[in-house]
DNA sequence: CGGCGTAGATGTCGGGAGCATCTAGGGGTT
DNA sequence: AACCCCTAGATGCTCCCGACATCTACGCCG
């Protein structure tokens, strides 16, 4: 990431749930492991929301979950994609694919109009 | 725009502001102008929203405003942009740059894992 | 007069995001 | 044993954006 502007935003909203999709379908996981992999996307960790959206998500039964016992350290909730989780995720991605159009026209007519103020 | 879906969420977060600052870069407006002109991004009429944000740039010094008579219906609030507000502008294309590559990142990782699944 | 388009503004409400805080298991150190 | 740290999950709280309705007010037109 290049820039450490004070600006607030910028990120799609509800960012991380496609992202939770999107990796839970490269792979089941528990929500300790999501939280180091979700650094890929940008997102830094904060515990709460994660778990959070999990839980919620598995309401809406895009995920399912079960409880996982670990060697080391206390017990796992892990996740996987449910049918509807992988609907969603195509849904989130031509979602995603439009937001991705809508930021390159803004940054074109940034650009355009960069260009032509310094002609002045 | 291609998808229907009911997902909510996508759009950046805060993408009301850059579009109101790249707008009255392009040309200082009144709100009801750029009511219109916001439709360029895929952003649909909220007044309350427009019209309080406005306010708030003008409160952050990133907007300056002053009352236009008008010939024709009620008088209008004309906004433009001040030097910070330019400093902003530039701040939130880098930022909106950041984010369209971290989309790009994840639509190639989508579409990858996409393949790899069709071959099974 | 009433309706319509223009123009700006306020009230409220829900949810997402960020922040702190809590429980709890297990290993390592002193 | 006491203490700290890492792992793992969860709750409480607050702030603010986003969406919704509602309100005032000007001016034209039929």
């Amino acid at each position: 990431m290049s820039s450490d502007s004070q600006i607030e935003g910028g990120q799609p909203k509800n960012f991380l749930r496609p992202c939770l999709l999107l990796l839970l379908k490269e792979s089941p996981a528990h929500g300790y492991e999501l939280l180091e992999r979700l650094r890929d996307f940008a997102i830094e960790g904060d515990p709460g929301g994660l778990y959070r959206t999990l839980r919620a998500m598995e309401h809406e039964h895009l995920l399912a979950s079960a409880w996982e016992p670990s060697y080391r350290g206390p017990d796992r909730r892990r996740y996987e994609l449910t049918e509807g989780g992988l609907t969603w995720l195509d849904d989130w991605a031509r979602t995603l694919a439009d937001t991705g159009r809508v930021i390159d026209a803004y940054l074109a007519r940034y650009e355009r109009l960069r260009l032509t103020q310094e002609r002045v």
